[in-house]
RNA sequence: GGCUCGUUGGUGAAAUGGUUAACACAUCGCCCUCUCAAGGCGACAUUCACGGGUUCAAAUCCCGUACGAGUCACCA
């Protein structure tokens, strides 16, 4: 049995889809699920007009940050390139096989203007027909061909397809389809400047390729009949075709770049890790047979499968995205926390305190990396805040008891030598309890006196140890005075 | 408009003719708790777009309707 062979092909015209780096995942599942499987990535460049500058590199860059390395490509080379459509179009490549077509009767030469087809198709669609462009040129002579080809006469070469007949293909996702070919229309194959359409270079370098998988969005799932009249006019195997359904924004549309909707990249910037992302879009039109939804990539190989992939579209949801990179960010190891967190930390913080435990009381509490500078926006400066935050039902407190309390706390600080965590934790506690209030009524304006905000990460104890004693007792005797002057 | 595809809670989804229709996110409530989180527990679809049919039995099979998407480019 062969191995599997899948392909990834962007065009170079932006960013990085979600939606694409889904059918990207998916293609990547699907070769490594074979032991011997190769994932080709191959750049799709045919059209000259919508060719941004730099975005094969984001290409290579998203791919290589997520961890989908490709076996075979324009950057790591490989026995079936080149792997770039605008090189293998130099080599005359497309054309010759056009030309094959032409020959054997499946292709024909056309000179018709772009415009007069447009015209005519408004003019049925006025009428509310349908329009299967049924092309003049296929009756031209040899000679009449050859003279207005050599008198410098732009032209295209269609494809022709025969209308009678059914065909059909069975797709590993949607199942059977089948279409009448009277409704087929005749695609160009190769544009007047010389390159390949999509259509035909497609089909033409899969096969050249050996994919034996075709992974792809179902906005393709129509065309296929055509692409496989091509492989069939040529003798060629086909392809296993995995149309993939669509990744939605809402209800009705389908995720894009513009309206700001996440890119790859937009959402690394937000600060999103790349393996949450992965995880969290395998999930989108795909669910695995157990009961888990944290799969690393090479979980997901394992787990992976073609006959679980759905076909109605999914809609994104940055609530779970969300929800998920927490829980990827509080699995992490320490160490490697740190460091991923540390920049953000610095963003805030520029006085001299201990990051470490800076991001120990994170962990827990940060789901998105961005979220992370103004969680800790009090520890350099105390801003100014409203007395009322020591008022806290839950809690028991009111301004007389925050200010017995911090009188207390103060007098404990100021006596207190050795200025560790464990300490700080035992000491107040029993204070608490030695007078005889909640540990809440004690705790919690400590923690809004050294912090100035209703919520923070990490509590009073935790706080005053990284701000240390001198710190502390600054921002408890402001508390103080503030509550003074509310009496 | 023709053709193709789709439709289970706010979202992702399971179920492959017989279950109280899983699970997760979100939401709400309770517990825990020095805040917020995290964690624990619980609530949340009498119903699977709608209407018929087949069957002892249908979210699951069939037909129709509605709605939505894709495609019908010298874009991919």
């Amino acid at each position: 049995m062969t191995s599997i062979r899948t392909r990834f092909a962007p065009s170079p015209t932006g960013y990085m889809h979600i939606g694409n780096l889904r059918t990207a995942l998916y293609a990547y599942l699907v070769a490594k699920k074979d032991p011997n499987g190769a994932f080709i990535l191959r750049i799709e460049d045919t059209d000259q007009g919508r060719l941004i500058e730099g975005a094969t590199d984001i290409i290579y860059k998203t791919l290589s940050e997520c961890g989908l390395k490709h076996d075979e490509g324009p950057d790591v080379g490989g026995n079936y390139g080149p792997y770039i459509q605008s090189e293998r179009m130099k080599m005359g490549l497309y054309k010759e096989y056009a030309m094959k077509l032409v020959e054997m009767g499946k292709a024909h030469i056309c000179f018709c203007k772009e415009e007069d087809i447009e015209a005519q198709k408004e003019i049925a669609e006025a009428k509310g027909e349908s329009f299967i462009y049924r092309d003049p040129c296929k009756k031209l002579s040899q000679e009449e061909i050859e003279s207005r080809i050599k008198a410098g006469e732009k032209y295209v070469i269609r494809q022709n397809i025969d209308p009678n007949g059914k065909t059909s293909f069975d797709d590993e996702v949607y199942g059977t389809i089948s279409v009448d070919n009277e409704t087929l229309d005749e695609m160009i194959l190769l544009k007047s400047d010389g390159y390949p359409t999509y259509n035909f270079a497609n089909v033409i370098d899969d096969h050249l390729m050996g994919i034996t998988d075709v992974v792809r969005g179902n906005e393709y799932l129509s065309s296929t009949p055509k692409y496989n009249l091509i492989y069939e006019a040529f003798g060629w195997d086909k392809p296993r075709y995995i149309h993939c359904p669509p990744v939605m924004k809402d209800e009705t549309h389908k995720l894009s770049k513009r309206n700001g909707d996440a890119s790859f990249g937009d959402l690394v910037e937000k600060g999103y890790l790349p393996e949450a992302i992965l995880n969290y879009i395998a999930l989108l039109g795909w669910s695995p047979s157990e009961e888990r939804e944290i799969y690393s990539l090479d979980e997901l190989v394992q787990a992976f499968d073609v006959k679980r992939i759905n076909t109605s579209g999914a809609i994104f949801d940055i609530n779970k995205l969300h929800w998920m990179n927490g829980v990827y960010l509080r699995e992490m190891d320490d160490a490697k926390y740190f460091e991923l967190v540390k920049p953000y930390i610095l963003k805030s913080v520029h006085k001299d305190y201990d990051l470490k435990k800076i991001a120990h009381i994170l962990k827990e509490r940060a789901n998105l990396l961005n979220e992370i500078p103004e969680m800790l926006d009090f520890i350099d400066e105390l801003r100014e805040y409203d007395v009322d935050l020591f008022i806290n039902k839950k809690m028991k407190t009111s301004l007389e008891i925050a200010k017995s309390s911090l009188l207390e706390a103060q007098k404990f600080f100021e006596n207190t030598s050795d200025w560790q965590s464990e300490a700080l934790h035992d000491g107040l506690l029993n204070l608490a309890k030695d007078l005889g209030i909640k540990n809440g009524q004690l705790l919690f304006p400590i923690r809004v006196a050294l912090s100035g905000k209703a919520f923070t990460p990490g509590g009073a104890i935790e706080l005053s140890d990284i701000l240390g004693k001198d710190e502390s007792l600054k921002r408890i005797k402001i508390a103080l005075e503030k509550l003074n002057e509310a009496a």
